[in-house]
DNA sequence: ATAGGGTTAG
C-alpha cells in the first residue's frame, strides 16, 4: 500500500517534468526511486514516452518501450496512443499507421482515443476518405464517440480543403444535440479566414460570444494570422497588443506570429525585443521557436549566428525541418552567396530530405535577380513540382529584360499547370507585350488567362 | 490532447 502510494507520486514528479521539457529529471527522479524501492510502472513508462515524443524525437520515445518490456512492463493502450499520436506530430505518418497495426497484433483493443488519433493521421496524410471510414467505423461501433472526435473531423475536413463540409457536418451534428466548444469555433474561424471567408468567420466568432464563449488565445493568434496573410500588419498588431492588454498569457505561438510580421516590414530592431522577451518569458523553445530566430538572423544578415542556431537545434534534438533549410537557403541566396545555397541543398538532399520547392523558388528568384536567368531556367526545368512563387519570380524577371514573349508562353503553362498567376504579373506581361508591338499575342493571353480563371 | 505559430515571388 505504502509502496503503491510512492509510485503515484513518483508519477506526479515524472509527469510534471516530462512536461515541462526536463527529461534528464524525469530521468534521475526515475533512478532515485528505484534506488528507494519505489518502482516505475506503466503510468510512469507512459509519461516518459509522452515527454521523449513531444521534446526528445521518436527514437528517444521508442528506447523506453524497449526499456518497459525489459522490466517486464507491458505497454498498454495509452501507451500505444501516445506512441502513435507522437508519430503524427513528428511528421512520420506511415509509423503511425505501423504502429496501430503493431497495437493490434499485440492483442491491445483501441479505444476512442486510438480511433481519434488514427482519423488525425489520415487527415495529414491527406486521406479524408479514409479518416471518413474510421469515423463511420466509431459511430457504428459501441464506441461513444467524444466531442474530440467531431471536432477532429471538422478540423481534418478543413484542413483538407473542405471547410464547407466542415460546417455541413457542424450544423448536422448540431441538429442531433452536439454543442459546440471554443475549439470547434476556432478551427472553423481558422479554416474560413483560410479560404479568405472571413464574414463567415466573424459570423461564427460572434455566434460563439453570444453563446457564452469567450475567445482565447488561440482565437486571437489566428485572427492575428489572418490579418499579417492580407497584409494588413497595422490591424493584425492591433490585436497583438489587445492580446496583451487583456492579460493573455502569451505563447510561441503568438510571439512568433508577431515576430514573423515584424520581419516582414523590416521591422529588426522589434523583432530583436521580442525574441529576448520570449526567451525571458520561459515559454517553450520549440523549433518553431528556432526558425523563427534564424529566420531574423538571416534577415538581418548574421549568418554564422543563423549557423551556431542549427547546431543547438540538433543538439536539442529537435531536429532541423523543411522550414529551417529553406530559410537558410534563402539567406545564402540574399547575402550573395548562390554557390553556398546550392551547397546546402546538395547537403540535405545527402542528408535524406525530398526536394525543398521553397528553397529551389529562392534560387531561381536569386538567379534571375544577378542576372543569370539561364541558370534560373535550367533549375526550373529539373522542378517536377512548381507553384505560384515559381512562375512569379521568372515571369517578371524575363519581363525586366525585355523577354515577354518568353514570359508569356511561361504563364501559359502555369495556366495549364491549374496554378494561379497574380494581377501584378498578368498586368507586367500583358503591358509588356503591348508596349513592344504584340498587340495580339497580348490580347490572346488575356482571353486565356479569363478561360482558365472561369473553369478554376 | 482535437484548435492558433515559422520559409519564397509581386
Amino acid at each position: 500500500m505504502v509502496c503503491r502510494y510512492s509510485t503515484k507520486l513518483l508519477n506526479i514528479c515524472v509527469a510534471s517534468y516530462c512536461k515541462c521539457q526536463q527529461m534528464q529529471k524525469a530521468e534521475i527522479v526515475i533512478i532515485d526511486g528505484i534506488r528507494l524501492g519505489i518502482l516505475p510502472d506503466v503510468v510512469t513508462y507512459n509519461a516518459l514516452v509522452h515527454g521523449y515524443c513531444r521534446f526528445g524525437g521518436m527514437d528517444a520515445a521508442y528506447s523506453v518501450l524497449f526499456r518497459m518490456r525489459e522490466a517486464g512492463i507491458n505497454p498498454n493502450v495509452i501507451t500505444y496512443n501516445t506512441l502513435i499520436a507522437g508519430a503524427t506530430r513528428n511528421r512520420s505518418l506511415e509509423q503511425s499507421l505501423n504502429l496501430f497495426e503493431e497495437m493490434l497484433q499485440s492483442g491491445i483493443t483501441p479505444d476512442v482515443w486510438s480511433y481519434n488519433i488514427l482519423m488525425h493521421c489520415f487527415f495529414k496524410l491527406g486521406k479524408p476518405d479514409e479518416a471518413n471510414k474510421v469515423f463511420q467505423n466509431v459511430i457504428l461501433k459501441d464506441l461513444y464517440p467524444l466531442s474530440t472526435t467531431f471536432n477532429t473531423m471538422i478540423n481534418g475536413l478543413c484542413k483538407n480543403g473542405h471547410t464547407s463540409n466542415a460546417i455541413i457536418l457542424l450544423k448536422n451534428l448540431q441538429r442531433h444535440g452536439f454543442v459546440p466548444q471554443l475549439v470547434t469555433y476556432n478551427i472553423l474561424i481558422d479554416g474560413l479566414c483560410k479560404v479568405g471567408r472571413l464574414r463567415a468567420a466573424l459570423r461564427l466568432l460572434n455566434e460563439a460570444k453570444d453563446l457564452g464563449l469567450e475567445p482565447n488565445a488561440v482565437t486571437y493568434t489566428t485572427l492575428m494570422k489572418s490579418c499579417f496573410r492580407r497584409r494588413q500588419y497595422e490591424h493584425g498588431l492591433e490585436i497583438f497588443f489587445e492580446m496583451k492588454n487583456k492579460g493573455f498569457a502569451f505563447d510561441g505561438f503568438a510571439y512568433c506570429t508577431a515576430v514573423g510580421a515584424f520581419l516582414k516590414l523590416g521591422w529588426f530592431e522589434e523583432a530583436n525585443v521580442w525574441m529576448a522577451r520570449v526567451i525571458k518569458s520561459g515559454v517553450g523553445i520549440d523549433l518553431v521557436f528556432y526558425n523563427t530566430f534564424v529566420n531574423l538572423y538571416c534577415k538581418e544578415g548574421k549568418l554564422e549566428a543563423a549557423y551556431k542556431l542549427l547546431d543547438e537545434i540538433e543538439l536539442r534534438g529537435l531536429g532541423c525541418d523543411d522550414y529551417t533549410h529553406a530559410i537558410i537557403i534563402d539567406g545564402l541566396c540574399r547575402a550573395g552567396n548562390i554557390k553556398g545555397a546550392r551547397q546546402h541543398l546538395n547537403y540535405i538532399y545527402t542528408s535524406g530530405f525530398a526536394s525543398n520547392l521553397v528553397a529551389l523558388n529562392c534560387l531561381i528568384d536569386r538567379y534571375c535577380k544577378v542576372g543569370q536567368i539561364g541558370h534560373a531556367m535550367k533549375l526550373f526545368k529539373s522542378m517536377e513540382t512548381k507553384d505560384s512563387f515559381t512562375y512569379t519570380s521568372l515571369a517578371h524577371n524575363l519581363c525586366k529584360e525585355g523577354r515577354f514573349r518568353c514570359a508569356s508562353k511561361l504563364l501559359l503553362s502555369c495556366l495549364r499547370g491549374g496554378i494561379k498567376v497574380l494581377k501584378s504579373t498578368q498586368r507586367a506581361v500583358i503591358d509588356g507585350l503591348c508596349d513592344s508591338g504584340f498587340t495580339s499575342e497580348a490580347r490572346k493571353l488575356r482571353t486565356k488567362i479569363r478561360l482558365a480563371q472561369l473553369f478554376h
